[in-house]
DNA sequence: AAGGCAATCTGGTCTATACCAAGATGGTGA
DNA sequence: TCACCATCTTGGTATAGACCAGATTGCCTT
């Protein structure tokens, strides 16, 4: 690291005191203006050190509550059926879903040509909040061919839709087509993810099809970036 | 895009003129000292809307340098056989790779594990420098078997890697193993690709495995974040 | 024509300060 | 007991400067 600037300082010693565990994941750090006084400085250059330990994924913010040390990245595997509970728990993580809403709406031109539908279809949407930890790291919409899953909206909709679809409609996850770019998040991933409006996340989008190769559902998951480390092979 | 604040309005008046063409892909925004004259306000504040439109991937910035437009992403599939020339010619890109470095240097630990070879090993490290349309994205370090590819040093490394293998030494990629995170580049990477140290990147690291499931080299590449979109399926 | 140097332009870093708006907290009254 | 409100704390946004260091450019010298 470069302690040529002031900025660079800063960085580098609450880098050390969050690796040796003097600020433990989770964390809150001092407030900027304690830490301004603490490094003799400005609010400006240590929110400077502060955002570019965010861009490292060190450290999180949360909207006028304050910076949090952030935990070890969740391994994703979007090829593997993805289920964010199991996957969640196996490493070791408190996962947690909270449904946010779930309609049947008219599907939109985005939507049908994502699905493979006619125009005038009807889709569920859900959106839903995923958090490991207590920690909020995931906001996702789910789009879902209502002709193939009636009722769904009867069910538990803040487990894992792999598992609902298996138990309740003998329907698995078989083929998935995923994109992922870096993003800033938008205002509504942002705001449901309680960070600040164009911070860094990872928005990956899914198409899932069924063991019989039908579309069945389409997803769009917004990520804090700090959040996951995306893996995958191929044969 | 929230207007109500002045930061949120320049971003706004920023990205109309990027996007209806008044500042077209690869030009050069004004300085941010004209912006600030322009919009009646401080440069703080206009490299506030910079960094976020930074954020989104739809500027770039070059040391010192100035702020440019960025072009579009490219579609990487780091699961088919990767070979950037072609990847960046079929989608309409002059592909263009140069050689910083290429070496025979004993392993370090890290690349033994990820290779599968035991202490004290010889590998070859190349450091290469790539570019679409003369802007450059991605800066990759590869560390390959010497043992597998005697005299690979004589041999022209600015060209793919893949070509190379299949040509010279009857070997071809059949199987990878990635991960993918977004990071903030390194030293190094930044110096490379000419931006600001901290800058948002995506790190790829692949472990590559022939037709005989050898591992026959690894990398890691660091992509300008808004370069690229990763896209990938399977079956 | 080629090389080197100096002026100029650019973003990078920094100080000092101010007000705003949302989150957190604790007390008060129904 | 619980809803509400005032207060305090926090980050968010903004102003108005300043100096530094690398990149660019063009002139001047050889």
């Amino acid at each position: 690291m470069d302690t040529s600037t002031h900025f660079g300082r800063i960085r580098q010693a609450l880098e050390e005191q969050i690796t040796s565990g003097v600020f433990p994941a989770g964390a809150r750090l001092p407030a900027e203006r304690l830490l301004s006084e603490r490094f003799q400085t400005t609010r400006v250059t240590v929110r400077e050190a502060l955002n570019s330990l965010e861009q490292d994924g060190i450290i999180y913010r949360e909207d006028r509550r304050g910076w949090f040390v952030a935990p070890p990245r969740l391994v994703y595997n979007p090829t593997k059926n993805a289920n964010f509970h199991q996957m969640a728990a196996e490493q070791g993580y408190a996962p947690d879903t909270s449904l946010i809403e779930a309609h049947r709406i008219p599907s939109t031109p985005q939507i049908q040509e994502m699905l493979g539908l006619p125009p005038l279809s009807q889709v569920y949407r859900l959106r839903r909040l995923r958090s490991i930890d207590q920690r909020v790291v995931l906001f996702v919409e789910n789009y879902i061919r209502a002709d193939y899953f009636p009722d769904l909206l009867d069910h538990d909709l803040s487990q894992s839709l792999a598992t609902l679809y298996q138990e309740r409609y003998q329907t698995v996850y078989q083929h998935v087509a995923f994109q992922l770019y870096p993003v800033a998040l938008p205002e509504q991933a942002a705001s449901q993810l309680k960070v600040t409006r164009g911070s860094a996340g990872l928005l990956i989008s899914r198409v899932n099809r069924d063991q019989s190769n039908r579309i069945i559902d389409c997803d769009f998951e917004y990520w804090r970036h700090y959040a996951l480390v995306v893996q995958a092979e191929t044969t």
